[in-house]
RNA sequence: UGCCCUGUGGUGUAAUUGGCAACACGUCUGACUCUGGAUCAGAAAAGUCUAGGUUCGAGCCCUAGCAGGGCAGCCA
């Protein structure tokens, strides 16, 4: 921690975002006695996604930043939608993620009774009421966004109605629905959230960590911002449409006057070509269009820790989108440019022919094999060099071979020369064909003159393809995946239900893909960048002793293909 | 037609708090290259939602509009 008053800005940190600038202000000013103290609050309902991610970042990165503190905080208020398989992941994310939160994870039901107990305070002030009013009465008499709302009937009762009320609502004697406790603040206001919100509805229910203990629970309006206030967090992030409810927040902590942190609000991240609700995410795990939260082709973070994104590609990912306060959908180009920077600087390279067409080198002599080096990753000398087998017959991919191609196409073609990716220059002699007339194999020659390393480049071929040697090839299952949706904004259409804009080409699956022997061993989570193809990572679910699977990270670039 | 928030290249963010708009992604050229990758060099692309006003000077301030988003769960 630095002390003085010029800390570690003097290096001139740039302010990174408007938080920053807030919190720069409230440490010069020591509002919090120059404390920083986050959270992530995430109500555990479903599995984590980009934008939570990007919450997760922007929270934990202040606290690192300010030399502060980062807790992990689970608002389990409303027992019918959570579950402990969501607790789980979502711990694993947020760990996965670099969110350090040490020691400090906790969760707003074990604060319940200091919130009952609060509540009871503001009854004895008279600030909070029971109501047997049903949540129709009660809609009804909230008035609308023009008109003003109406007094319930039971606004008036005496404190001590109220106390016993509230009281017996925590024994059980009313069914769901019976009574509320509402706070009495103002049925007029502007404001929606402070016409006499509600604090406390009946729920019998099992909760996920207090079983039957409790069969009233807190609303979110009551509970957030005093679980914020009992961890003295300093800066509680939120998103946009919590703003309208700060002015309540406020009301609650300057009526029971205790500590109040600062609530900033943000524009969530949305992505494109993808949904980003978690009711949209849950239908589409529920009825199957993916292959649970996980399905690679989902914008969760397990899904993409499961495609082979790094989390350092996602912190890049979220820091470059930025933090402000207007709507934005960031490009789906952004995440992909984020994985490739990381994986380029970091991923084995290996040769994996996805759609084999063979290749007889008709002057290598059978039987022969020639042990190659190879460059494990041309960004990083340091990984070295390995051995791969070259042999008479081997597998090309189907399209580095075309008999009529178009202009500017350099690849092999009849009586054409290639590179053999650190092999030998070869040159298509005979196009072999079925009784269909499909191309089925080649015959070429090879040039012995030509093998890479040797420096003799005296030849000059324009293509340079992948290969694997067809006797020491390994078969491996490659996952293909696209963009989910067909459309950038699926749930902005308003003739079309999002799931008819699904993509219905986003998983392609090749069963019997061809890779390099080397890869044999790799385990679940190796990430390699196959040559020309893009980078991939072995699959975390599917893959057994038996049969490897791969999944596609992302693609290279590829600047012809668009032509 | 109430209250709150927001309007800067295709996308996202920035502009020393009033000094003629910068960065990244994307796009397009060219160079280089044994990955049509990577790398390097360059280009196109906004005059800052509109109209007034203050000022020598406004993306930043004022006024009025317009547009987008949020709010009428006993969800969060």
């Amino acid at each position: 921690m630095n002390n003085n008053n010029t800390p570690e800005n003097t290096s001139e940190k740039k302010p990174k975002n408007f938080i920053y600038e807030i919190i720069d202000e409230d440490m010069k000013t020591g509002k919090f006695e120059k404390r920083v103290h986050t959270r992530f609050p995430p109500e555990p309902n479903g599995y984590l996604h980009i934008g939570h991610a990007a919450s997760i970042c922007l929270n934990y990165g202040i606290a690192r930043d300010y030399n502060g503190k980062f807790n992990l905080r689970f608002d389990d208020t409303n027992p019918e939608k959570e579950e402990i398989e969501y607790v789980e992941s979502i711990i694993q994310d947020v760990k996965w993620l670099g969110g350090d939160f040490e020691d400090r994870i906790f969760y707003a039901s074990d604060y319940f009774e200091q919130m009952y107990n609060w509540a009871v305070e503001l009854i004895k002030k008279g600030k909070a009421y029971v109501d047997d009013l049903n949540a129709d009465e009660i809609r009804e008499l909230r008035g609308t966004l023009t008109e003003p709302g109406k007094e319930s009937p039971f606004r008036n009762r005496t404190v001590d109605q109220n106390l016993d009320l509230f009281e017996r609502m925590r024994k059980g004697e009313y069914k769901n629905g019976e009574k509320v406790l509402r706070a009495k603040i103002d049925m007029a206001s502007p404001n929606l959230n402070l016409r006499d919100p509600i604090m406390y509805r009946i729920v019998h229910a099992e909760h996920h960590r207090q079983g039957s203990k409790w069969c009233i629970y807190p609303t979110y309006d009551w509970a957030h911002g005093l679980e914020d206030s009992i961890e003295r967090i300093t800066h509680s992030i939120c998103t946009l449409e919590f703003e309208n409810h700060r002015p309540l927040y406020d009301w609650f902590l300057n009526e029971l006057g205790v500590y109040h942190p600062q609530q900033i609000e943000f524009a969530r991240i949305n992505l494109n070509y993808t949904v980003m609700s978690k009711r949209k995410l849950l239908k589409l795990v529920q009825e199957k269009y993916v292959d649970g939260w996980d399905d690679p082709r989902m914008p969760t973070v397990s899904a993409l820790r499961r495609r082979g994104y790094t989390p350092e590609a996602i912190r890049n990912f979220t820091d470059n989108s930025g933090i402000a306060k207007r709507d934005k959908v960031s490009d789906y180009a952004l995440l992909e440019f984020s994985i490739r920077e990381d994986l380029n600087k970091r991923a084995q390279r290996a040769m994996a022919v996805l759609h084999p067409l063979k290749i007889v080198i008709t002057n290598f002599p059978d039987g022969e094999v020639e042990e190659l080096d190879a460059v494990n990753n041309p960004e990083d000398p340091d990984m070295g060099t390995r051995k791969i087998p070259f042999s008479r017959e081997i597998f090309v991919e189907q399209t580095d071979f075309m008999e009529n191609p178009p202009k500017g196409y350099h690849r092999l073609i009849p009586g054409g020369e290639v590179r053999l990716r650190y092999a030998y220059i070869i040159k298509c002699e005979e196009v072999i064909k079925n009784e269909k007339g499909e191309v089925v194999e080649l015959h070429c020659t090879f040039d012995p003159e030509t093998k890479s390393g040797t420096g003799i480049s005296k030849k000059k071929v324009k293509g340079t393809i992948h290969w694997v040697s067809a006797k020491h090839a390994v078969e491996a299952e490659v996952r293909l995946y696209d963009r989910l949706f067909m459309v950038e904004q699926p749930d902005a259409d308003k003739e079309k239900d999002f799931m008819e804009l699904l993509n219905p080409n986003s998983l392609e699956i090749i069963p019997n893909a061809l890779i390099e022997p080397l890869l044999k061993d790799s385990k679940s989570g190796d990430r390699f960048q196959f040559e020309r193809h893009g980078y991939f990572s072995v699959d975390t679910k599917y893959t057994t002793s038996e049969k490897l699977v791969f999944n596609r990270t992302v693609t290279l670039k590829d600047s012809w293909s668009k032509k």
